[in-house]
RNA sequence: GCCCCCGUAGCUCAGUUGGAUAGAGCGUCGGACUUCUAAUCCGUAGGUCGCAGGUUCGAAUCCUGCCGGGGGCACCA
């Protein structure tokens, strides 16, 4: 059951199909039960009419005065205005990007940057708490190789199997040991080889890292926690988990290893957490991390993943269900690619052939606002196309700038409506607002609470941007046919005034919208 | 083989968790600036919603099967 805004302007401001759905609990035709609604909701304040229609719709228009109220209610609401506290008491641990400190982000991570951070503006608007989180794998084997490679290209040799190339690698090893000769520490290549890889682990990551948050600062994303995956091993804190899980009962032992039951959420085959040789597998750390989560206030574990780790879903819930939680409290969502594209046509992005695009490389050539929304615009359900060339141009094929010129358009109007004496201080008649395009847009402003909280309902800020969109085009239509500022002698009018209203609380609502989407919202363009 | 995502206008994608005549941008074609920002607006053309069944008052949406594209299926991390 529903009541919403009709796509057909001659259905009425809202529509219902209640009757049709509690005809059958009534025991009485829908149509009937319509008709018996509408002659109770007939002559109410604020309701100008109401008809049944179709198979038992329930049409509703409003009267222009209380339509219009609208206006004043988010003018005075500001930034407030969509707020909703559905998630009120909830906290959120919401671990995005996490990309292996071996390299810069690449697009993909981008991606989560966006989608993420704009997710936890989006749950916080709600009313939920939430903590930003980074996890970094700086444990396993990939940082040794690493080191390895940015021992060997200080070195002059080549760079070791499986290694990483790139000239950001010959970067970060001449800033490794910039700052050791700096510090005037024992030079790195003199020391045992033993020692450098370690000199190299220990300073290249501490670098690396240092550049991966200052590129996600420069994005707009700052996170509350950088989480090590090393200080979980360090602490002892991995060992102690497993250690209680084996005497619990929670892991089992099998060919001399130890399993987790992950077949009970659904995964093809369990998985083994202590490899037969004693040591931790790499799961071992999730789970003393989930708990960790847990023991730092989070009632929800939320996780942003790319569709190449799909079969984490499983696994992630069952560690949950072994430290004695909820699989509920774990929710993991799978994001699909990004594809680079040059003139319509897919590059594979590779290291060798030079074609990885970074965030940095994204920003540079586009600028943020243009790649965040471009990034979050699309549901992560779809795997999405970026082309450089495409968004740096500023057409209409680049959606951004038509939200965005649609704000610094109002701002605009708002300066004039001023240079005219028009101000909100003077009368509001809200009943002055009926022009069809007046109507039209006071509607979309009254759904945008609505779409926000389904947006932060289902995680999917595509909506945000979707609704900003139409919103953005209802305005220009406006604009274009209407006017906040007499013509040539022409008085000013409570009209006018009220028109002032209705261009405020739209550049108010965008401004909003842009704000959860993490995009600015430009005075002037 | 099994699991996940996708398939909607020439292209890129929405489609309010089952509603009324399936939408937007780009691209076509044609219009609108001597007055608040033309990064805009108005009009035009364009569809077997991958295919086939099923569920019901009603399906792009839910179920089953098939076809096509992408991703994943380690005692790696």
């Amino acid at each position: 059951m529903r009541v919403e805004r009709p796509k057909d302007r001659d259905h009425g401001d809202w529509a219902t199909n209640v009757a049709m759905q509690v005809a059958k609990a009534a025991g009485a035709k829908p149509r009937d039960v319509a008709g018996h609604l509408a002659s109770r909701l007939a002559g109410r304040p604020g309701i100008a009419s109401a008809e049944v229609a179709g198979p038992g719709f329930l049409n509703i228009r409003l009267a222009a005065g209380a339509a219009g109220e609208l206006a004043r209610f988010i003018v005075e609401a500001g930034p407030k205005y969509g707020l909703g506290d559905a998630m009120k008491g909830l906290t959120v641990n919401l671990e995005f990007v996490s990309a292996n400190p071996t390299g810069p982000i690449h697009l993909g991570g981008t991606r989560w940057a966006a989608v993420g951070d704009s997710l936890a503006r989006l749950l916080e608007s709600q009313g939920a708490e939430v903590i930003r989180e980074y996890y970094f794998n700086d444990h396993g084997v990939q940082i040794d190789r690493f080191a390895a490679s940015l021992l060997a290209v200080v070195l002059g040799e080549d760079p070791p199997e499986d290694g990483y190339v790139g000239q950001y690698i010959q970067d970060i090893a001449d800033e490794v040991m910039v700052e050791a000769m700096a510090a005037r520490d024992k030079d790195p290549i003199e020391r045992p080889r033993a020692e450098a890889l370690e000199f190299f682990r220990d300073r290249g990551v501490k670098v690396m890292f240092a550049q991966i948050k200052e590129s996600l600062h420069n994005f707009g994303v700052d996170f509350d926690v950088y989480f090590h995956e090393e200080s979980l091993h360090e602490s002892g804190a991995v060992d102690k988990c497993l250690g209680e899980l084996k005497a619990s009962g929670a892991l089992y032992e099998s060919e001399g290893a130890w399993w987790l039951r992950s077949t009970e959420q659904g995964d093809d085959k369990d998985r083994v957490v202590i490899k037969s040789d004693g040591t931790a597998a790499y799961i071992a750390g999730d789970i003393a991390y989930i708990r960790d989560k847990h023991h730092r206030g989070a009632n929800l574990c939320v996780y942003l993943l790319g569709a190449d780790h799909h079969g984490y879903i499983a696994r992630l819930k069952a560690a949950a269900v072994a430290l004695g939680y909820n699989p509920e409290s774990v929710e993991v969502i799978i994001g699909q690619m990004v594809n680079l594209v040059k003139g319509g046509e897919a590059v594979r992005m590779s290291k060798r052939a030079g074609t990885v695009v970074t965030m940095e490389d994204l920003v540079e050539a586009v600028g943020v606002d243009a790649a965040r929304y471009a990034l979050t615009r699309s549901s992560i359900d779809a795997t999405i196309d970026i082309d450089l060339d495409l968004l740096a141009s500023h057409s209409n094929a680049n959606p951004v700038y038509y939200v965005q010129y649609a704000h610094a358009r109002a701002g605009a109007v708002a300066r004039n409506a001023a240079e005219y004496g028009i101000s909100r201080d003077q009368a509001f008649a809200p009943e002055t607002l009926t022009h069809e395009t007046e109507t039209a847009l006071l509607g979309l402003l009254g759904e945008f609470p609505r779409i926000v909280a389904q947006a932060a309902q289902f995680r999917e800020q595509h909506r945000v941007a979707r609704y900003l969109e139409e919103l953005a085009g209802a305005f220009h239509g406006w604009y274009d046919r209407t006017r906040v500022t007499p013509q040539g002698d022409e008085p000013v009018t409570d009209l006018h005034r009220s028109r002032l209203w209705l261009n405020d609380a739209t550049r108010q609502v965008l401004a909003n919208g842009l704000g959860l989407l993490g995009v600015g919202a430009p005075e002037r363009m």
